[in-house]
DNA sequence: GAGAGAAGTGTACGTTGTACACCTTGGTTG
DNA sequence: CAACCAAGGTGTACAACGTACACTTCTCTC
């Protein structure tokens, strides 16, 4: 009798499974919530069996991290830089969008790890060999910054008011509506400006999608332009 | 004798000195090493004192964020939405600099307080009495994003090696960069090529403030483009 | 079957935010 | 001046966290 009695007997674990449990989770309850115990809860195992496969929590980070860039597409071969940039992002963003706690979770990492790096090693690759001088291109991933991940990086939300975790009734609302009016008045205006659009045949209220993708093609077309009138940063 | 004789007699405390301290504090230990604990021990006076002036930890942080937009100087009036909006963007980054924790403290806040929306309000405005479209408007505040704080929202340092708290030995170092080159050769390209001009004459190698520059006025000349062209969301 | 190394357990400590009951002020009022 | 009372400050206590350290138990190899 080697092998235990038991019909549920325990599967071993080992990093990728602690890791994708991990992911898992934090898909489930968010970042924030994510504790050593209660992972360790839902891996059925005592907390400190996690410490077995990974450093410390920093490095479960670091490895969920690692997860969810593994997820994102190789990119694509022969295409103009612009173009295959452009699919690299778009690329990226939809996998971290599968998990909202991603940005948070890169963005609090201290030291890049190697995934993440040679993540940023694609793109650096897309725009030299699109003839990009090194300079420009420098200057361009500085400035897609989080939005190479596919970040939106927003802090202006599109509603705009402070929700609450209590709905409102209906006249509390209108009463909060109307002070908005009063001391946000162009805010109000650009707000509520796109969203009557909501029903017309292509407008664009504040579709998270749309924006990102105006943003990006914005910057694009900047590099790109500067490329072309042969931009260099020491003549500006 | 209704005052003490005690010559070091405590000041009272309240909201603004609470938060004053709280600033100065995580200028000095960072945000993360805030604790309510550390304030108070700070204060001269027990952890749970503050919770007569604050009503709990995330309130903390929504009134330290508002002191520091308290900082940022008015709008210049009078001249293009350009211009205006670029100084307005610079002075709150300057603003923001000061306080390395800002940052991370703005983004973390789930709501608005009052002091946000009327930053973002007064940026509304530079948009709106400029010429420029609600809906035109509407996209520009999206795409700055934390760009409008003046937040350069890296991902990529520049330095982009896996930088450790212990200082390597030149071997070690050297080892480093060998393997960064044969991993990484597009980022070593990147990040070198412009450290080359470090001495000359008017090159900007990984200068913060030269970055945030780019971006800004790419973005701005984006936004005058397409009001140029008469943007529409509709059509795109 | 024996031995070894990896995996999992149990207990324990220091740190965190903060609830709750208490005492101590200092300004207002009789 | 004394009495009062809200606001300010204290002390104790608790649950949750990350994780150090010593232990038992599993699994694989000889």
């Amino acid at each position: 009798m080697s092998q235990q009695a038991d019909a549920t007997r325990r599967v071993r674990l080992n990093r990728d499974r602690v890791l994708d449990a991990a992911v898992a989770l934090a898909d489930q309850i968010g970042i924030d919530a994510l504790s050593m115990r209660r992972l360790a809860q839902e891996l059925a195992v005592v907390p400190m069996a996690l410490y077995k496969h990974v450093g410390d929590k920093e490095d479960l980070l670091d490895g969920m991290v690692e997860q969810i860039i593994r997820e994102i597409d190789d990119p694509v071969q022969d295409i103009d830089w612009k173009s295959a940039l452009r699919l690299r992002v778009l690329s990226a963003r939809s996998a971290l969008q599968r998990h909202p706690w991603a940005r948070q979770a890169i963005e609090s990492r201290r030291n890049p790890t190697p995934a993440v790096l040679e993540y940023q090693d694609s793109i650096a690759e897309i725009f030299l060999t699109g003839g990009i001088t090194p300079d420009l291109a420098h200057h361009a991933m500085h400035t897609l910054g989080g939005r190479m991940w596919g970040f939106t990086q927003e802090l202006f939300d599109g509603s705009a008011g402070p929700e609450d975790e209590t709905v409102p009734g209906i006249e509390a609302q209108a009463a909060t509506i109307a002070h908005m009016v009063e001391r946000y008045p162009h805010v109000v205006t650009i707000a509520t400006a796109t969203q009557h659009d909501e029903g017309s045949v292509v407008g664009h209220g504040c579709d998270d999608q749309f924006e990102f993708e105006f943003a990006l093609d914005l910057l694009l077309d900047g590099f790109e332009q500067r490329h072309l009138r042969g931009w260099t940063s020491a003549r500006t």
